[in-house]
RNA sequence: GGGUGAUUAGCUCAGUUGGUAGAGCGCUUCCUUUACACGGAAGAUGUCGGGAGUUCGAGCCUCUCAUCACCCA
């Protein structure tokens, strides 16, 4: 049966991954040896909502390579896939389809949507799956898990209540990234801060009380460069919107120019005149002296920085927007908030986190507006009244200075870097909000600890400064999202008597420092005691107390308890409500009974980074005790991209210390952004995307995986083009063709082909070539180095076998010693056997089809073992030097004879000179393919070169072509004379090195041995040269 | 502003404890020779970003400058 030109990768690679996957081959535990060891590799979940783009193909194809190679090894082998709920994104992408019907996620209930969200996931979810294998990824299938499955949402919970009981998950009141467009809070890793055009508008704000003061600039060397009087401070902003917010401006302590005033009051120069409210002159170390008026305002509750100053300062935050980022509308009227503050500014009025969070200080002018639309309004109101800082406008068009110089408001134009949501793209709004918080720096030591004492090595080295640094400085992780799909917080607030028996209303902040420790007091010892929590009754009348539990039940559970302890009833009914407790009691008033106790459930959900953090235990089946877990976990080697090491890797890191006090990977590859050929990102609006599919139909799966895998340098940048797919598609074909020789040549391939018995001198090589690139694969893929494992067997199959085995194998195939045909044809059988053997983790399809075609195998090529003869077995030095001498000559022939523009078909006869026992051996050895491939015709052994005669300069001889009439004389000079130009570098290098005493003294012998040796080769072959070039001198 | 990395052939990139530079693609010339034109043969191209230092010896180590990229502010 003839084969096919060609791989149809096309037909052949899904009726081959059929048959992988009739035969279980991916199934945990395939191809396992006795009592073998455990490779798992759990494949970083792809968003539910994901198709497979060309970083997936990288990282898959990476771990696809590792795990084929380990399962044939004999490892018992787990690839664990799995799909991530994704939170935002596919609540957003149900939230769109929606959109296109004209509904909102508000016009159903919270369970109507998550339903909508699962029928959804039923249909379109998981797309990823069928095309991962399309590009031959092999994993357990079957065992695939979704972080929003059951199981998988007992361990999510079971570990927010332990963590939540030991003290490392807390709420509090902070500032977050808020994100107005999926009104969420989102975490800082969530937000891509990108640079803007900007600007910086310039106010006055006015001394309370018509107060003045010397103003006086300098220069560097102190003289003075301005000075004036004036009754304001200048302040630089680029939100003036945040204006009504402000609760001080603040100055830096050593700056000379505000010193006068600290201390002194200033207007908020925005909102009704009557009403302007007063705030302190401030010093902090935080404002720059050089960087705007060097005077910043302090809007707590809506920058970063100014929350660092605000909270040092006692400084009041008053929270501006709703959750839309629009301008509050809520609250007492203006005035009456003006007044309170004020009193709050004057120091007359005490206030607390709670009262201030509560109140509006948005005059009604801007109530509701969007805060885009504020800062205009703002802008404008400001200008109006004459406090924007002006400055002279630019010159008329016609050039000429103008006696009186228009003045405008001073607004300067420059770059801001400003945050935007990674999702929605809009921009972020720092808000202050009570969310949920893993007290990372609890948990962060045993992560830390991994990667310092080399428990876990993260690939490439510098990714462990990045993660040192990151986990070093690492910010509490906010956990929680204004979401409904995704594993909702299991908190219940619930109703409880005091322990006089009254009905209080008594929250605890646990978010400052003080209280969260006398919680832990309190968690230790006694569940009832709420003085040791430091809580505090207030006027409300309602004692509320927070359950965190695994269930309703037993939350309910809980509750009764404490009711239980209290009044010596357990009840029995209670009230789950959704709305405020307070709304509760305008319905129900003070009494529950009959009503039962009221409950309700945080309604928000957890970061999707907190289920995922669980992965490398929670597919496994945690918290039940499954065989699995025991057998897998921990796994051995995580592939991910970089953008994911703290995301993902170091949550991991922390998460698996945390709940199963273990390390859950050894090693971190990381692995950089696919970008295109020129290294740019791919975007859909730069047009540069390929798409690993389309590269699949046009070249095979195994072009689009050799490359990936070629690629793949530690650390590497990461640049696909679609000629390198090409040329390795190009490369399938080659090794496609070796077969196709095979049958040509009629090669019998039974399916069983053992290391041959070599004989003869060709055939002892090749075997130590083969063995050669099996240390070098196995090398190169212990240590990650995928390239390295791809360029070896390239250059094996290609440059080795196809080159020249195969090219030296046909005078013996063809001859009439059948002794060493039969030798030579087993040889080659077992050859291109080991060829596909290593080749096929990285090219699976293509080597399973060549394996096929032997007349039977025990096994698919996918569960074929793994070879283990080594160089030390396999090589025969003698064979190797002589198939490279005979490589050599034939190199050299060839050059000759092209330089000298000899036909390439056309025989030529070939002459040497002193040709010596080793030399003359590994000719008669290899006379008869030297003589084909070269186009010898005859070798006579001369005493002097004939004139007209190429030189071939070689060990143990010197070579000649005589082609007298051909040869170009002036020509073969200058080429001659070029290489002993070339060799004279290297003479120089070599002879200055052994001529330095220093060397001689200091390098290792061997280094000096190999330059002696190096030596003599080149300075025979100058010699020779030399001795060539003299020849042609005297003919010309 | 802080951190990390990069700068090597026309292009994209390798180069593993310092021993004197490689691959693929592209390019030039020749060849349809019985595995393969998705091929074969031959060939050209690099003071390894600049400068300084350590060393017998530096693409590799140190310092410095320049440019670029990414991450974090």
């Amino acid at each position: 049966m003839a084969m096919d030109k060609t791989f149809d990768a096309g037909s052949a690679e899904p009726r081959i991954y059929a048959k992988w996957e009739a035969a279980g081959a991916f199934k945990a535990g395939a191809n396992a040896k006795p009592d073998a060891e455990t490779f798992t590799i759990m494949l970083p979940p792809p968003n539910v909502t994901g198709f497979l783009h060309v970083g997936h193909a990288f990282n898959h194809t990476l771990m696809d390579i590792l795990m084929r190679w380990k399962r044939m090894q004999g490892f018992d082998t787990l690839w664990q896939p799995g799909l991530d709920h994704a939170g935002i994104a596919t609540q957003l992408v149900v939230e769109k389809q929606l959109a296109e019907l004209g509904e909102k996620r508000t016009d159903y209930s919270r369970e109507d949507f998550i339903a909508k969200i699962w029928e959804w996931k039923a249909i379109s979810g998981g797309t990823i799956q069928e095309q991962d294998k399309r590009i031959g990824a092999g994993m357990d299938w079957d065992r695939s898990a979704f972080t929003m499955d059951d199981t998988f949402h007992d361990a999510v919970i079971k570990v927010f209540v332990d963590m939540y009981n030991k003290g490392f998950i807390y709420r509090g009141k902070r500032l977050v990234n808020w994100d107005p467009h999926f009104e969420t809070a989102i975490s800082d890793l969530e937000v891509e801060n990108i640079e803007k055009d900007g600007h910086m508008w310039h106010f006055k704000y006015p001394l309370a009380g018509g107060a003045t003061y010397d103003y006086v600039e300098k220069d560097e060397d102190g003289n003075v460069t301005l000075r004036e009087t004036r009754d304001y401070i200048a302040i630089a902003t680029t939100r003036p919107e945040t204006m009504l917010g402000d609760g001080a401006v603040a100055v830096h302590p050593t700056d000379e120019r505000y010193a006068p005033i600290v201390g002194m009051l200033c207007e908020i120069p925005v909102g009704p005149k009557a009403q302007r409210r007063l705030i302190p002159i401030i010093t902090d170390e935080y404002p720059e002296k050089d960087f705007g008026s060097g005077a910043v305002k302090i809007t707590g509750a809506h920058d970063f920085n100014d929350y660092q100053v605000a909270k040092r300062a006692g400084i009041p935050m008053y929270n501006l927007m709703d959750t839309k980022a629009a301008m509050r509308a809520d609250g007492k009227p203006y005035v009456e908030e003006a007044a309170i503050a004020q009193a709050i500014a004057n120091g007359e009025q005490t206030f607390d986190e709670a009262m201030i969070a509560a109140m509006n200080m948005v005059p009604e002018e801007f109530r509701g507006l969007d805060r885009f639309e504020a800062r205009k309004a703002v802008i404008d109101a400001i200008t109006a009244e004459g406090l924007a800082v002006m400055v002279e406008g630019p010159p008329n068009e016609d050039g000429e200075v103008c006696m009186a110089p228009e003045m405008i408001p001073y607004v300067e134009s420059k770059k801001i870097m400003q945050p935007f949501g990674d999702r929605s793209k809009v921009v972020i709004e720092p808000m202050l909000t009570d969310q949920w918080y893993v007290d990372t720096a609890q948990i962060v030591e045993p992560a830390l600890d991994a990667v310092r004492e080399g428990r876990t090595k993260i690939m490439p080295e510098s990714g462990e400064k990045v993660y040192f640094h990151w986990l070093e400085n690492i910010e509490p992780w906010c956990i929680s999202r204004q979401l409904w799909w995704g594993h909702q917080i299991p908190v219940w607030t619930a109703q409880v008597p005091t322990l006089s028996g009254e009905v209080g209303s008594w929250k605890v902040n646990v978010g400052d420092e003080i209280s969260r420790a006398k919680a832990k007091k309190f968690l230790d010892n006694d569940r009832l005691d709420e003085k040791a929590m430091g809580g505090r009754l207030t006027q409300g009348g309602l004692l509320t107390m927070e359950f965190c539990a695994a269930s309703l039940e037993e939350a309910q559970e809980q509750i009764a308890e404490v009711w239980l302890a209290r009044t010596g009833q357990k009840p029995s009914l209670f009230s789950e409500i959704n709305t405020d407790p307070g709304d509760w009691y305008l319905n129900y008033g003070h009494s529950p009974e009959g009503k039962g106790i009221p409950m309700w459930r945080d309604p928000d959900v957890l970061d999707t980074w907190f289920s995922s953090g669980l992965w490398p235990f929670g597919t496994l089946g945690w918290p039940n005790d499954t065989p699995e877990l025991a057998k897998y976990f921990p796994g051995d080697v995580l592939i991910t991209g970089q953008d994911i090491l703290f995301f993902w890797v170091a949550r991991m890191m922390m998460m698996s210390n945390a709940v199963m006090d273990e390390d859950p990977f050894h090693t971190v590859y990381l692995h950089q952004l696919m970008r295109d050929a020129k290294g740019e990102k791919m975007s859909k609006t730069r047009g540069n995307v390929i798409d690993p599919l389309v590269m699949v139909d046009e070249y095979g799966a195994d072009a689009l995986r050799f490359t990936m895998g070629q690629m793949a340098a530690l650390g590497g940048v990461l640049k696909i083009s679609e000629d390198r797919i090409k040329g390795y598609r190009n490369f399938g074909t080659k090794l496609w063709n070796a077969f196709s020789f095979a049958e040509h040549y009629e090669i019998p391939n039974s399916g069983n082909h053992t290391l041959p018995k070599a004989e003869q001198t060709l055939n002892k090589w090749i075997i130590g070539e083969t063995a050669k690139v099996r240390e070098t694969v196995d090398a190169a893929l212990e240590t990650y180095r995928f390239n390295d494992a791809a360029n070896a067997l390239y250059a094996f199959t290609w440059g080795k076998v196809c080159d020249w085995y195969l090219e030296f194998s046909k005078p013996i195939l063809q001859g009439e010693d059948a002794a060493a045909k039969a030798e030579t044809e087993a040889t080659l059988r077992w050859v291109l056997d080991q060829a596909l053997i290593m080749l096929h983790p990285i090219m699976p399809f293509i080597t399973e089809e060549l394996w096929g075609l032997a007349d039977s195998r025990d096994t698919l090529l996918v569960t074929a073992d793994w070879p283990t003869y080594t160089a030390a077995d396999l090589v025969d030095a003698e064979a190797d030097r002589e198939m490279n001498w005979v490589i050599n000559l034939i190199d050299s022939v060839r050059s000759a004879r092209a330089q000298s523009h000899v036909p390439a078909g056309a025989k030529v006869p070939l002459v040497v000179m002193g040709l010596d026992a080793k030399g003359q051996s590994a000719w008669d050895n290899n006379s008869a393919l030297i003589q084909r491939i070269a186009r010898i015709e005859t070798l006579n052994h001369v005493d002097a070169f004939p004139k007209g005669c190429v030189t071939i300069p070689m060990e143990g001889g010197t070579f000649g072509l005589p082609l007298a009439g051909l040869i170009d004389v002036p020509a073969e000079i200058a080429r001659l004379e070029k290489s002993v130009t070339k060799l004279g570098k290297e003479l120089g290098g070599l002879r200055g090195r052994l001529n330095n005493p220093k060397f001689v003294e200091s390098a290792p012998e061997e280094v000096i041995a190999e330059a002696r040796e190096n030596l003599a080769l080149r300075e025979e072959e100058e010699a020779q040269l030399k001795a060539a070039i003299a020849r042609l001198a005297e003919l010309g």
